[in-house]
DNA sequence: TACGTTTTACGAAGAACTTCGTACTAAGCG
DNA sequence: CGCTTAGTACGAAGTTCTTCGTAAAACGTA
């Protein structure tokens, strides 16, 4: 059984900052995810191939071994993994409480008008849905 | 140097469920926190005994040794470990976007029309602040 | 072909996390 | 006083996470 199962883990703290990479650049040998990740977190080239080894593993990247450098890309969307990590921190943290949640990331950082207007036209479907 | 450091470190997952009884409860014993915890997330006594001397040591609980069984609490109020925690996954997974990581909060579970009320209240002051 | 470079694979070490067993200590009670 | 019960302290084991060193393989080139 060397299947990853269909769905990965969460992510850890070092390979949630290479799927940044992934998701934020595309496709990516190690030698490019390293370079990357230079200045937010440097790290050594073995460092990267044995994170993105084992994270090839749990199935949270792919690899295309075509080439003599393999290529890695993330295995999940982006989106994907951010619903998952806001979902666990609601389960462990919040009790389930999402306007809580949400309260607090709005408090910790001021929005810009165009983001204000995006969340206030997401509660008004949520309103609509309710009725 | 026995001294916790002013601001303790995230919470573990472990630790992080015995601060939900603390701050649910109150303060409370360790046989207390254990039988509190028996639903959720069954521990043995010494399993629990020892995550709470280590959270003593991290700062993350206080211990008060009057009586025989010590007396645990909290030792920063949920709010503020909330806020930890948000910002924490704000810069690990968001890249400092409040608005995304609160859609996605929204997005996962539904509020109640009250709750979609104080967050509209919260955009409205937002709003106002940015003039 | 022989050599230097780049890459992968693998093992291991150190730290953190979680769990539990054992020993010691303090009360309460017959 | 001796025994049982409840508690604390401590050490150690097993796991995961992160890092890096070393070896082997693939490639390019003089």
């Amino acid at each position: 059984m060397t299947e990853a199962s269909r769905l990965p883990p969460r992510p850890t703290d070092a390979e949630l900052e290479i799927l940044r990479v992934l998701w934020d650049t595309g496709p990516a040998t190690v030698r490019e995810v390293l370079e990357a990740l230079a200045s937010r977190r440097p790290m050594g080239y073995t460092t990267v191939l044995k994170l993105l080894q084992i994270m090839t593993e749990k199935g949270l990247v792919l690899r295309n071994e075509e080439e003599r450098a393999h290529v890695y890309r993330a295995g999940r969307e982006r989106h994907e993994t951010e619903r998952q990590l806001v979902g666990d921190l609601l389960d462990r943290a919040f009790g389930g409480s999402a306007s809580r949640l949400a309260m607090h990331a709005l408090a910790t950082k001021p929005s810009s008008a165009a983001e204000i207007a995006a969340i206030r036209r997401m509660l008004d479907e949520q309103s609509e849905g309710e009725k």
